[in-house]
DNA sequence: CCAAGCACCTGACGGC
DNA sequence: TGCCGTCAGGTGCTTG
C-alpha cells in the first residue's frame, strides 16, 4: 500500500517519537511468511536502543545502538504505528514494547509486508538494496531520465520498477504521468529526453506535496500516529476513471500496465 | 538480459 | 442472505 511519501510520513513520525527509547520486550503474535523468525529476530532486538528511523526506497530502516538496523517493508496492508501499550489486535505481526511505557506495533492484513533484523555490517549486503534505484527526491531529473530513455517497456512498468527507480507505486506513477502528459503505456525510449525530464520534474513535485499532506489513504494508510493522510482529495486521475478529468472535462480511461491499473486522460495524455 | 504473468493473502464490494 | 467474481498503495519468482 504505502509508497515513497507515505513511508516517508511515517519514518519521519517515528524518528521524533521513539529515538532514544529501549526495546524492552517483543511479542509476536504471527510473523508473516516472508518474515525473519521469531527466534532469531527477537534475541536481537531486546534490550537494544532504537536511535534513528528513516526510510529507503519503500523500506521503514530502525537503526539499534548495535549498529544493527530493523526493516519494515509494509507491501499493500501493512502499518507501524506507534502509541499507548494495548493488547494484541487481529493483524498485529509483531509488538515491541518500548522502556517508556509505550508501544510500536507492525500490523499487516494481506501477510504480504515483513520485518527482518540486518545485524551490523549486513544492510548494505541486503540484495534489496543493492538492487534498488536512486531515491527520485535526491536525483536530478536530467539523471533519472537518462534510466529511462532507451528502455523498451512501457514508461509506466519503468517508473514501478524499483531497480530503475525506488519508491514510486501505481498512484505516484499514474498522477505524475498525467501531470507531464504521457501515456502510460508509451514505450520508454519514444517518450524523449525532455519529456521525460519533464516527467521526473513531476515526480518530485507530486512525491512533495504528499509528503506535505500528510501521504495517501485509500482504505489502510495511517502515518506513524495512527491518522490519515489527505493527499488522496487531490488527486488528478488515481482511482477515477469514468471521472471527469480536471484539466479538459474529458472522461478519464483505464488500462492494464505491467498487471496494474492505469487511469489517465485519453485526450491529455495522448499516445505517440 | 528483458518483459509478462502469476503467486502470495485477506477483505470489501457489487451483481445475481 | 449468501455465493461468486473482481479488485486492492507491492514485490519476486517463473516462464517465454
Amino acid at each position: 500500500m504505502p509508497e515513497l511519501p507515505e513511508v516517508e510520513v511515517i519514518a519521519r513520525g517515528l524518528n521524533a517519537d521513539v529515538a532514544g527509547l529501549r526495546i524492552e520486550s517483543v511479542e509476536v503474535p504471527g510473523l508473516t511468511r516472508l518474515s525473519e523468525p521469531a527466534e532469531t529476530l527477537v534475541p536481537k532486538v531486546v534490550g537494544r536502543v532504537i536511535e534513528r528511523v528513516r526510510r529507503r526506497a519503500k523500506v521503514l530502516l530502525a537503526d539499534l545502538d548495535n549498529g544493527s538496523t530493523l526493516a519494515f517493508h509494509l507491501k499493500m496492508t501493512g502499518r507501524v504505528v506507534h502509541g499507548p501499550k494495548r493488547v494484541a489486535e487481529k493483524h498485529d505481526r509483531i509488538l515491541f514494547f518500548l522502556s517508556d511505557g509505550s508501544l510500536l506495533s507492525f500490523a499487516d492484513m494481506r501477510k504480504f509486508g515483513y520485518v527482518r533484523c540486518f545485524p551490523a555490517g549486513e544492510l548494505e549486503r541486503w540484495d534489496f538494496l543493492l538492487k534498488v534505484g536512486p531515491e527520485p527526491l535526491e536525483t536530478a531529473p536530467e539523471v533519472l531520465a537518462e534510466r529511462v530513455v532507451k528502455r523498451n517497456c512501457a514508461i509506466k512498468a519503468l517508473l514501478l520498477n524499483q531497480s530503475v527507480v525506488a519508491g514510486v507505486g501505481n498512484i505516484y506513477a499514474d498522477e505524475s504521468l498525467f501531470r507531464a502528459g504521457i501515456h502510460p503505456e508509451t514505450r520508454g525510449s519514444r517518450v524523449g529526453r525532455a519529456r521525460a525530464v519533464r516527467l521526473f520534474t513531476e515526480l518530485q513535485a507530486v512525491l512533495r506535496q504528499a509528503i506535505a499532506e500528510n501521504g495517501s489513504s485509500i482504505s489502510d494508510y495511517v502515518n506513524a500516529h495512527g491518522d490519515a493522510g489527505a493527499f488522496q482529495n487531490s488527486f488528478n486521475v488515481y482511482g477515477r476513471k469514468g471521472q471527469p478529468c480536471k484539466q479538459c472535462g474529458g472522461t478519464l480511461q483505464a488500462t492494464t500496465v505491467a498487471g496494474r491499473t492505469s487511469t489517465f486522460c485519453p485526450a491529455c495524455q495522448r499516445r505517440r
